[in-house]
RNA sequence: GCGGGUGUGGCGAAAUUGGUAGACGCGCUAGACUUAGGAUCUAGUGCCGCAAGGCGUGGGGGUUCGAGUCCCUCCACCCGCACCA
């Protein structure tokens, strides 16, 4: 009988099923091992051969795991908020947790095909109120949280009313939407609201006016990684900024933290480099300058302090909130319709446009705080309202773009630093002596630094800052589908429900569409899970509103690793979203795999909530990852992306119905290294299967398994153990595609050498189960053992199996001519290892002339230089 | 522009610390068995050459007895960021 892969694999993965062969104990004697795949959002276009690929590699990494006496957990879920069903939910009228329950229905199934070794008793689904309660309260703790910069980390909102309350603001650090003073007494002084109000500048979740991405074609505000050139990463639609209050979390709190950590874990150095790029940290000095007959003081940041006296004009961002004050009556109609051409200028013209060089001037003069010059005042688009201060003190003879726009509007250039060529364009140098700088005059860039830097401090102009491009993430959606906020208002300020209120579940609702007055789609909501009219969440049984908009996609997949470290006991989940204990067993995940289109976003936030988490003390780790593999992107053979519109997917089920799981796994790792973008290859399967099928037959004499007790030979331990070194050393270093090659090589030796040695085929078995399990546990079964396969302990590869009777050396003389030498490789060891035999080789070769110097690789090559 | 990565046969790719480049698979060629083969098996397959031999890891240079691997430089492609002061 042929191997019948439709008959073998469904009986084993229905074994594994019913017999739970992968569960994980959450107690147990064996070394913990915990293997992540990012979990996928349930489409309704179902899985493609691309989405597995980074599963079925985790699923190898742990099987071996388990072989080697691990105590793995490998489990799976779906992050089942989002955008799509939603849409979906709008042309039909379907009910998104119909649509998400059908496609999970769908995506369960077609993981089932493929024989992942997960474990489902702990599954999770972000829609689920079991789940998403946990996530409402993780905001709650946010909300009532503040970042002590003193301690670097977020305390309770408790420790700094109690700090306000002694003391005001004085000795205290805090990261905050401004720098805010005020005694204590006035503090006390504060009504309800206003202490309320001011609270909100602290909180890590916090609700604000901010300049958010406004997207009309969804109707909501998205995260800055969720635009992607000027336009919705979901449906592509174009986006604006807006000044709108909405909710936000202030993970720029810990923009250092999460810069310094990626040095304590095993990612690619481009992931890391792409998060500290989207960090952006950079080092300079914020400066106040005054406004000549203004009491306004303008904030500049800039990282070139030295060039202060450079700087022959001010810029600042069309939005600042000078502008308005500072312009002068002769100026105002110039800047006005300046303002509003950049307003009406979208976000992707003002990209792809930035060598047009625009502004207006408002009349005023800042005063330089050093030599007390007046340098003129303009507004212009180059600056941006969101980064820094909004405004820069422009030095045109070292920055190209205020050069640009010097020449434009013939401003004065100063060269600062010695030898400074403006004349073409900005010379960007940054070391030299610096010239045209009074005091500073003589020392080099990085002297005139220190030294400005002391100046300003003393005269209490300025001080030393470190800036970030990382902007805080604006946290709510005006959309149905998503975790609804535990949040009401009472004189519009935000009070969160009861923890032991929660979970607020999403009501349901009609249409999925905002309402007529604007509203997100939850306005439309009459009966929540308590009655929004009679109030129970509030006093004095009044009706307070609730918060209508919902939290974003990455909510709930900031965390969800965590609650996988749960197993089923029901009276632990409802304590806490994650037991201390399980936490302590199993730590951090030592193996995430997923896509690298995550760097600036899940990557990011998931980072982000441990770090909060741990600073809270609920976790013992504050990076969620240690490892981490960003699978590459199964193309379609045109190269061109897979995706339903192309029409050119590769449906995994067609390809298990034809080849089986078995080929499925080995095919996709076999096709590269597992961070590459590779296009599927359709002929290449018939390579394994063929593999698949050579191998059955080392077991089998036409139908019956015939397998010989004799000892092997030593040939075939070669083979063997050639084959477990190379496997086990692959695995190690996260291959996953050279093992199956290692494999093919040992069916194919062992086949010529007509091996059907037990003591050969069964650690064989062994170490093909983590790329092949279902023929693995099948062939483990017809050996005479009982199932399963999956925690056999891992063979060692013995190195006395893997010497050669005898080698043959190339050898070259000069580094040219070159003989070939056959030497019994135990005198290999010991006499070449001395020089010795080499040397009367040599001299053998050379008619007795005496080599002047004979180079040795053991084992390798010997060069004689005459 | 800045940052990260990649470049090896007709194709996907191996080569772990510098040591016989191209393992393994696809494709191709020839042969065997077959009524048949898109099944199976055997042999061959980097390029040029009848051969001996020569040339070969994007180009050029360097270090070394020896370089796909290390250094310098240039080129091409991919990914990320992009007026970040």
């Amino acid at each position: 009988m042929e191997y019948d892969f439709a008959s073998i694999e469904p009986k084993w993965r229905r074994f594994w099923q019913e017999q739970l062969t992968f569960k994980a104990q959450n107690q147990s004697a064996k070394p913990k091992y915990y293997v992540l795949d990012m979990f996928p959002y349930p489409s309704g276009s179902g899985l493609h051969v691309g989405h597995p690929l980074g599963y079925i590699a985790s699923d190898i990494h742990a099987r071996y795991k388990r072989h080697q006496g691990f105590n793995v957990l490998h489990p799976m879920g779906y992050d089942a908020f989002g955008l799509p069903a939603e849409q979906y939910a709008i042309q039909t009228g379907q009910h998104p947790s119909k649509t998400t329950n059908q496609n999970i229905k769908r995506y369960r199934e077609q993981l089932d095909l493929i024989g992942f070794s997960f474990d489902w008793t702990r599954q999770v689904n972000t829609s689920n109120p079991e789940f998403y309660r946990w996530t409402q309260w993780i905001f709650v703790r946010l909300f009532h949280s503040w970042y002590n910069r003193l301690s670097d980390k977020a305390e309770p909102i408790t420790t700094l009313i109690d700090h306000l309350e002694r003391k005001g603001t004085q000795g205290l650090d805090a990261v905050a939407d401004e720098h805010a003073s005020f005694t204590a007494s006035e503090w006390n002084a504060f009504s309800i609201k206003e202490q309320r109000e001011m609270l909100l500048k602290f909180r890590l979740a916090y609700r604000a006016e901010t300049i958010v991405n406004w997207c009309p074609g969804l109707g909501t505000v998205l995260a800055n990684d969720e635009v992607v050139n000027g336009r919705s990463e979901r449906g592509g639609f174009p986006v604006e900024q807006r000044k709108m209050k909405q909710w936000s979390l202030r993970i720029t709190a810990y923009a250092q933290r999460l810069l310094d950590g990626l040095d304590t874990v095993d990612w690619s150095d481009s992931l890391k480099e792409i998060q500290r790029n989207w960090i952006g940290r950079s080092e300079g000095a914020e400066l106040s300058f005054g406004v000549q007959n203004h009491d306004a003081q303008i904030h500049v940041f800039t990282t070139r302090p030295d060039t202060l006296f450079g700087a022959t004009f001010m810029v600042l961002a069309p939005e600042h909130e000078l502008v308005e004050h500072i312009t002068t009556a002769g100026q105002q109609e110039d800047i006005s319709s300046y303002q509003s051409y950049a307003k009406a200028r979208s976000e992707r013209e003002r990209m792809s446009e930035t060598k047009i060089i625009t502004g207006a001037f408002t009349g005023a003069y800042a005063i330089n705080p050093i030599t007390k010059a007046a340098i003129p005042i303009w507004i212009s688009d180059y600056v941006l309202a969101s980064y820094g201060t909004g405004a820069v003190m422009a030095v045109p003879a070292g920055d190209q773009r205020d050069w640009d726009f010097a020449t434009h509007f013939h401003l004065p250039i100063t060269p600062v630093i010695q030898g400074q060529d403006v004349s073409e364009g900005a010379d960007e140098r940054k070391d030299g002596v610096m010239i045209n700088s009074d005091f500073l005059n003589g020392l080099s860039v990085k002297e005139a630094i220190e030294e400005i830097l002391k100046r300003v401090e003393e005269a209490n102009i300025g001080y030393r800052k470190v800036n970030y491009k990382l902007r805080d993430a604006v946290f709510s959606r005006q959309r149905y589908w998503g975790e609804p906020f535990p949040v009401y208002y009472r004189d519009d300020i935000p009070f969160t429900i009861d923890e032991d209120k929660l979970p607020i579940v999403l009501p349901e609702i009609n249409e999925f569409k905002p309402t007529e007055d604007g509203d997100p789609p939850l306005g439309r909501a009459t009966h929540w899970n308590w009655d929004r009219d009679k109030g129970e969440v509030v006093e004095n049984g009044k009706g307070f509103p609730l918060e209508l908009s919902t939290m974003p996609g990455w909510a709930g997949s900031s965390w969800y690793f965590l609650r996988y470290m749960m197993d089923g006991d029901p009276a632990e989940r409802q304590k806490l979203f994650v037991s201390p204990e399980a936490v302590e067993y199993w730590k951090q995940v030592d193996l995430y795999m997923g896509g690298a289109e995550h760097a600036t976003g899940h990557l990011l936030y998931f980072r982000f909530w441990t770090k909060f988490l741990y600073d809270l003390g609920f976790l013992p780790f504050d990076e969620p990852a240690k490892k981490l593999i960003n699978q590459g992107m199964i193309q379609a053979e045109d190269g061109q992306k897979m995706s339903k519109r192309h029409g050119n997917v590769v449906n995994p089920d067609d390809v298990v119905a034809e080849h089986g799981a078995d080929a499925l796994r080995l095919h996709e790792m076999f096709l590269g290294p597992i961070e590459m973008h590779k296009p599927w290859n359709t002929k290449g399967i018939e390579g394994v299967s063929k593999f698949l099928r050579k191998l059955w037959r080392l077991f089998h004499d036409g139908d019956i398994v015939d397998v010989s007790e004799d000892e092997p030979t030593k040939a075939e331990l070669k083979t063997l153990h050639k084959c477990i070194q190379k496997v086990s050393e692959d695995l190690d270093r996260f291959a996953f595609n050279t093992p199956v090659s290692a494999l093919m090589v040992a069916v194919n030796e062992l086949t010529a050498l007509k091996c059907n040695k037990r003591a050969v085929l069964e650690p064989l078995t062994v170490i093909l189960s983590c790329h092949a399990p279902h023929i693995a546990e099948e062939l483990w079964s017809r050996l005479g053992h009982p199932a399963s396969i999956s925690e056999e302990p891992w063979p060692e590869a013995n190195p006395e199996f893997l010497k050669d009777d005898s080698l043959t050396y190339p050898v070259s003389i000069n580094g040219k001519t070159r003989f070939h030498l056959e030497l019994p490789s135990d005198m290999v060891k010991e006499e070449v290892e001395r020089e010795v035999l080499s040397h009367e080789i040599a001299q053998k070769w050379l008619d007795g002339k005496t080599p002047k110097k004979v180079i040795v690789v053991i084992g390798r090559i010997v060069n004689v230089v005459v």
